[in-house]
DNA sequence: ACAGCCATGTAACTTGTTACATGATTTT
DNA sequence: AAAATCATGTAACAAGTTACATGGCTGT
């Protein structure tokens, strides 16, 4: 849900159409995120729709051709505005993917998280040294790109610390007997209608 | 595209019903990321069309009830174990919202990028005390949670971080006297027939 | 008996992806 | 004239969200 927004901001410099808007959309993040066409076109009709963007009747007049540019509305304006200042996610966090792998390997059967750990943590400081590498070469030249990869390194290093201090918690974890439930590796609880077990849990966990 | 491995997950250890699904999910997150019900029922529905899970005709039998239990198919647990160990984001990175309101407001006329960039700042410091004084509170008794705050709590001081060089470029930049075409502020360009301007930009940007 | 939760499901909608179809213009 | 590329558009699907409908079970 940003594109929409990003259209919005490009087109705010002026009068654009819809290939125009991929290919500026990409050159502002320094070619590294892509955005396919088919998108664009209908986040158009959309913002069309909602009366944030209309179709510009060329001033120059005369000269359709295949292209059809839009201009951004006052409302477009407007949604514009508060879409940069209004901070992301302000409820919950994103759920992260790779958090969550690490979450869940902990307790699948024949699974040993540390081994997933290792692996996930050595791919992170091969990509590390990937987009350093291409800092180097290029970021001097395009300052988009030279953004969007700090942005790039910042997470992926984020990540590999946060990697580092969750293998420590749950070796700790480990070492206090955990998982706490290892109990009937099979048998479905018994046939003790769940419903009673579900409440009983609920509870529980009000303490 | 991770709430599908997710409920293989939990059904790895296991066969589960519906609401326990949801339920085992937040748990396991540290009730920090919600999951909403409809979208376990739709996705079991697509892992039992894909062959990844299958009804759990109760062992016990004679206790329908209303809950309908799914296990997981050897099929499913290969897809998991594959899920687990291959790195999230193979090729271009995600999108990240934040950075792109950065990179667009850069352009936008009538606003100012370092006025945007520290309202987010300001926004993040104060979003890390709070996560911070959670941790303090409740990290210690939950596992789940401690590994899922120090996960957020990395990834905003990166964001943070990078506000601040991101801030310092932009601003060595505009000493250099950027935005590089300030040009013509309204008009599009002329009617120069614009497949042949789209063109001559593609050529340029191969140099 | 009635209220309230447990449990499953469905509908409508938004965002995003991939793939294909269709003309117009330019290049060779 | 044919091939390539520019440009717009549509169809089909995956994943997610919110909201609502519908029974069964439980507690008072």
């Amino acid at each position: 849900m940003s594109v929409r927004q990003a259209l919005l901001a490009l087109l705010s410099e002026g009068p654009k159409y819809g290939l125009q808007l991929r290919e500026e959309f990409e050159a502002r993040t320094g070619e590294v995120w892509p955005l396919n066409v088919g998108q664009v076109y209908t986040t158009l009709q959309r913002l069309e729709r909602d009366g944030l963007v209309a179709a510009a009747n060329d001033t120059a007049g005369k000269e359709p051709g295949p292209q059809k540019a839009y201009r951004i509305t006052p409302a477009g304006t407007a949604e514009l505005g508060e879409w940069l200042r209004v901070p992301p996610e302000l409820s919950s966090p994103p759920r992260d993917e790779l958090v969550m792998k690490v979450l869940l390997a902990a307790r699948v059967p024949g699974t040993d998280v540390h081994e997933v750990i290792r692996a996930h943590r050595g791919y992170l400081v091969q990509l590390i040294r990937e987009w350093n590498r291409l800092k180097e070469e290029e970021a001097e030249f395009d300052l988009a790109f030279g953004l969007v990869v700090d942005a790039e390194l910042f997470r992926l290093e984020s990540v590999a610390r946060w990697l580092d201090v969750a293998e420590e918690r749950l070796r700790r974890a480990e070492a206090d007997g955990w998982p706490d439930a290892p109990a009937a590796p099979d048998v479905p609880a018994a046939p003790v209608s769940m419903a009673v077990l579900q409440r009983r849990r609920r509870i529980a966990a009000k303490r």
